[in-house]
DNA sequence: TGTACATCAGTGAACGCGCGTTCACTGATGTAC
DNA sequence: TGTACATCAGTGAACGCGCGTTCACTGATGTAC
């Protein structure tokens, strides 16, 4: 556990490489993150930055699985701090977060809910998990939802696949309500990916007044 | 109106850039987009192609508005299809044929409602109009939904941002219709932006099936 | 109908820039005896 | 404690590539008299 100096350099540098990649993203965007504008700023010679990240495929890996757990953890932090018994106040605090998140790093959230990046594809067995989480907190809170109620079911080839999530997930979520979260989760996103791209310039000014009202209209969609 | 035999070939020709531009952005993303690569395709050497585009964001902004056109005028087609009365019948349309146009599309789905392209700033002043056709047909929608109902006010700053673009667009939609809409609006291209964007992948096989069944869930939202 | 001129498409070279990645190397920092 | 060796960070040059844009030009196509 106890890091060499020279280890404890090398992961400060690693960090620092990563760092000025995010703020790249932000200034520029994903697809002009360039190695060697980051040792430019390092103040190394472009070659150097391979000491610390193999490849600028590579490094774009890291940013997103980065990314996914610095949102997953805000909105795990953020759902725990609700009573369980809260079904509500859990779904408000995770939306909350969600776009809180989102509009503090927004060149975060576009590199893993954005367009894809040019030319790279994010390898599945690495990125899939973390990329998870905070939908997998939705459907702890949807099988807490369901718990009491009587589940409805949903025909056709949507009610298939959901027989599949729900044994996937070992969890007990009605197609109904499924089908629910499922509304809820991408409108969640979809609101603030339209205020991120500033699709609702000239009819909106306050957006937090507005994502607060539609995370309730969302609540009551959820039955909450 | 009838054209010279050269006109008509620079028209075709600037048909061809933008055509070619179109594949290109279908292959690499906005970001890619290259003046070069297009001369190359087209056969004609690198600097001809500023014979008919002043420059890679002229062109850009083009592009733009062309695909804002294209989904507007596919919606505005399927939409006036249906009988003026038939409410729920109208939003069907608009959502199927927003989703529609996407799938088939979805590389200049992604240059209107993706990330912003790194670099570049859309002139407002000619990519907004053009912009705002699927909405304002949402929008008329949404008066006819809201007449002979009687309209709910919604306090705080949602509602005054309301009363303007009530005022703005000078209908009569009620604070909670207009609330409802934004959130039906945003849903809609929410999930069409999780279908394009592989968040389904793992837990939807039927994107058509699940996109249809919430097409419904938000008619109900709506009131029709 | 024929000629002189203007318009325009396309050429080819050049400018100045940026990129990812490899490779042999120097010199400092750490480690084992 | 001192020495020999291994490890590692960072250098500098190079490869081969791509880009947007400008500019003086050639030659074909159109137009006016």
């Amino acid at each position: 556990m106890t890091a060499t100096p020279r280890q404890r350099a090398r992961a400060q540098t690693i960090e620092d490489v990563k760092r000025i990649a995010r703020e790249q993203l932000a200034r520029e965007g994903s697809a002009a993150l360039s190695l060697r504008a980051i040792a430019r700023e390092l103040g190394i010679v472009s070659s150097a930055v391979y000491r610390y990240v193999p490849s600028r495929d590579e490094l774009l890996t890291m940013l997103i699985i980065d990314a996914y757990n610095s949102l997953g953890d805000a909105v795990a932090a953020a759902e725990a701090a609700c009573p369980r018994a809260d079904l509500a106040g859990r779904w408000r605090a995770i939306g909350v977060a969600v776009r809180t998140w989102s509009v503090t790093r927004p060149s975060e959230y576009a590199l893993v809910y954005g367009s894809p990046v040019p030319g790279y594809h994010a390898p599945v067995e690495r990125t899939g998990e973390p990329g998870t989480r905070v939908s997998m907190l939705v459907m702890a809170l949807l099988a807490d939802i369901q718990r009491d109620r009587p589940q409805v079911a949903v025909a056709g080839p949507l009610g298939g696949d959901f027989a599949v999530l729900r044994d996937f997930l070992g969890l007990a979520i009605g197609d109904d309500l499924l089908a629910r979260g499922f509304l809820a989760f991408s409108a969640l996103f979809g609101v603030i990916s339209f205020e991120l791209h500033g699709q609702y310039v000239g009819s909106l000014t306050d957006y937090e007044a507005h994502f607060t009202h539609q995370l309730d209209s969302l609540a009551v969609l959820l039955g909450v």
